[in-house]
DNA sequence: CGGCTTGTTGATTTCGCTCAATGGTGGTGG
DNA sequence: CCACCACCATTGAGCGAAATCAACAAGCCG
């Protein structure tokens, strides 16, 4: 316990180096350290409760009828997340072993925003960040290929990692990549092995990737990497939903 | 311009017979009468703007890079949603001819929320409704097949629909649900007539249908609607992320 | 070691995309 | 008025991509 304590204490230190975007809440913040699949309580209050990842992974699931899983939120170190019981449809998991969660009761979190206007503005704004996350995640799903989902999935961690410099460590297994993209295990491989055939990234262990051509993954992940986009001339855009049926008007 | 100002009474009435989530904003209510196509402005102002659907339909689109366009959200009476420019990589668009719209400058509308605590917990809800609608579209994007994307997508219509008895008006065209469930047109037309055959909806016009078997369609909506779920015995669940890779657990 | 998880690859089948053609509708201009 | 055009909706044929089924290597821990 005493190990517990003081892992608390550095976790909460951590927290205070993070730049995140509610630190007026670092005060009153709770340090929860979660194990691999613990799932994170509903609610214990009326208001329901924020969180804050500072290290590991959590995911929000939810299972549907044929029995699959869909993971639709994944939330890293620095994203906030709210949970409350009504939405309880879906369970929330810690991914990761040794993840570390700041958790807020939604009371003290209103009680504040009700007292100072900035920090309110600030609450708005996470949950915007929030909204973009999952409409993010929409636009990464409604990719066509299987190639696409997992570029732009492997773009997109990329991003919300600290440094973003091309070297990505996943946070999660295949199998959670799989349901977080809605297609199956064995795809996911797949398309990191193309991917890595191509050239395009290398791995460096099972849960490390670097990304070596950003172009290739950005554009169309399918397709020959450095497509020359030549012939950039008058498109007729006449009726706009004649949309590409085909392709992105791609010329020899 | 006589009656356009008249059509404008006319709906201001109506959005104060709507019960919404704020009502509190219908004082500052400026009506916008929005024919088809019609793009939402990004922003006049710094703070962004609100809006609530008064009737019509508005979808939140994005392009992807390779011409495909994906619907994001989609927005119908009685929804609010939120516009600032700097999330200017989607646009926002009027579906129906004569969409009608209330807009509240996000100024004001902090304002109120800086004064009413009460309506600074509703614009939360709002915000957090938004983010439900965001993840209730990434479940259905996630279905496996198309008719089951199509189904689901018939029944959150139906749940969004003001009486939810059954009887579903598509406020979009076969092009704009393809692009909502990231399928193709055929393919929506496909699974329609599909689920007409099995006789679990009927269509009353194109724009209209009817749910028959709702069962049919929350399940799985493959399969043979009144599949038997036959041998519900003791299914080995100790795995969990052995995941029921075919298909679920069906119980009793 | 043997259960269990994770990651990977191969073979087969199914499903949805693509291409193509057609009917129906509303608007518009000769 | 009617022909034409854009749009919407539907159906068929063929093909490719991904799910499914199956097998296997590696690591982890009791």
């Amino acid at each position: 316990m005493k190990t517990r304590a003081h892992a608390a204490d550095y976790y909460r230190r951590m927290l205070s180096a993070q730049p995140h975007a509610l630190k007026r809440l670092d005060a009153f913040a709770k340090i929860t350290i979660c194990s691999r699949d613990q799932e994170i309580p509903g609610d214990p209050g009326p208001a329901g409760h924020w969180y804050c990842v500072i290290s590991g992974a959590v995911r929000r699931c939810a299972v549907r009828s044929d029995g699959r899983r869909q993971i639709v939120d994944l939330m890293l170190p620095r994203d906030f997340f709210f949970v409350s019981d009504n939405q309880s449809e879906a369970t929330i998991e810690a991914i990761v072993e040794e993840t570390v969660l700041a958790s807020y009761p939604g009371q003290r979190v209103e009680l504040l925003a009700e007292r100072e206007v900035e920090f309110a503005r600030e609450l708005r704004d996470v949950a915007f960040q929030s909204l973009t996350r999952s409409q993010s995640q929409l636009l990464i799903l409604g990719r066509v290929t299987a190639l696409e989902k997992v570029g732009s999935f492997l773009l997109s961690l990329d991003g919300r990692s600290s440094d973003g410099g091309g070297q990505v460590v996943l946070p999660i297994s295949r199998y959670d990549i799989a349901d977080y993209l809605a297609v199956s295990v064995e795809t996911v491989c797949r398309a990191m092995t193309d991917l890595r055939q191509r050239g395009v990234i290398t791995l460096a262990g099972k849960r490390t990737i670097k990304i070596l051509n950003r172009s290739a993954l950005e554009d169309r992940t399918s397709e020959s990497s450095i497509a020359a986009r030549s012939e950039p001339e008058a498109v007729p855009v006449k009726y706009h939903h004649l949309r590409p049926h085909g392709e992105a008007l791609a010329s020899p």
